[in-house]
DNA sequence: CGAAAAACTCGACAGCGCGTCGACTACTTG
DNA sequence: CAAGTAGTCGACGCGCTGTCGAGTTTTTCG
């Protein structure tokens, strides 16, 4: 817990400082090799004066998750409450998903690693993950029921999987919007790709 | 690099010892919460020493890595090799996989997170992930001109997605074997799934 | 205005984990 | 038994973290 109370005070610049500091390297370094000594001197304060505004580096990732708050949910409604292959509203979701990997890598990779050992981090993860999860589920189990897509794993289990593969996909590549397009073919084949089995001879 | 040299003597006792406490204590903790003291004392030597041993935690683990080296392959090449969705061997190959993460989750979970910011861990998983995905885009490749596989995403990127999904599901699932059957079906889906878009309109 | 309170700042300190150095002991091999 | 090599260890310095208490500013309000 900050000791920070409330006000428009000279306090609030330093504390904005803190922050644009951390973007700022955050643009050019991973976390774990940000140091508060950095953010405090990006700051124009002395790193003690950094624990008046941050309990830890990790605090200040917090923070500026925070900002990112709403930036998640919003480019996905069409798709998560949808029905059916829409291709548009899928390709949509993941632009801008693939946007925000683009822009904030380095926090989400710094905040993911962080994540174990962390519990503000972890819940934060946890929470982003399970909204998105138990939303794709329903999604799934509705488009079963209405026949559009084809019986296969339990629907939570494969809209993990789907979870998954966007963070690992998107966390690992150089330009995450080129990926866009192929995460489009692959998620709708795991959603919706019934292969036949080949007669098992010639 | 271990200022050691050759010969079957006491120390090699100490290193496996070394060896041995690592892996007794990553089945209790991950490895960011094991420190050099603990490694060294649970080999009965102080801390100075187990620098005469090894360079550093992640040394260790380049060694207990380099152990498992066969494993991966091993069970693997019957899938690679062959062509179009054969079940059975592609089953094979992610049940070999998944006891490996059961057994070895926290070693593994720690040497990918440890890799970006030490060189030998980044060079182990680069060859991995290589040697898998550049084996699995030929078959795709393979399948693709034999008729067996539909077109997609170009052989490697789809091999790299799939290379993802794999690390990122068994990494992070409490149990790794639970989830084989859904891999598979998953994983065909991805390579042979072509779903048949519906029309438009009820 | 001026005094108490709050917001804010900082240097000094203690802790932990890492890696190094140099001196010491114990084997082994001619 | 001498000399070299293998193995051991305590002490040190480093970098980063987080805390404490004492100081300075800024706000508040009688």
């Amino acid at each position: 817990m900050s000791q920070r109370r409330r006000g428009p005070s000279k306090g609030d610049l330093r504390e904005r400082a803190i922050l644009d500091t951390a973007r700022e390297l955050l643009g050019r370094k991973p976390l774990a090799e940000i140091t508060i000594d950095e953010l405090a001197a990006g700051a124009q304060i002395s790193r003690s004066s950094f624990y008046f505004y941050f309990d830890s580096k990790l605090a200040v990732v917090v923070a500026l998750l925070h900002g990112l708050a709403g930036e998640l949910g919003r480019d996905s409604e069409a798709w998560l409450d949808g029905s059916g292959p829409d291709v548009p509203a899928l390709r949509q979701s993941l632009a801008a998903l693939a946007t925000l990997w683009r822009d904030q890598g380095r926090l989400l990779a710094g905040a993911l690693a962080a994540a174990p050992g962390c519990p503000p981090l972890a819940r934060w993860r946890a929470a982003l993950r399970e909204t998105h999860v138990e939303r794709l589920a329903a999604r799934i189990t509705r488009d079963r029921a209405a026949g559009l897509a084809p019986d296969g794993p339990a629907p939570h289990v494969l809209a993990a999987l789907i979870d998954d593969l966007r963070t690992a996909a998107f966390a690992g590549a150089a330009d995450p919007e080129g990926l866009v397009d192929d995460l489009v073919t692959v998620e709708l084949r795991m959603l919706y790709g019934d292969f036949a089995v080949p007669h098992s001879h010639g």
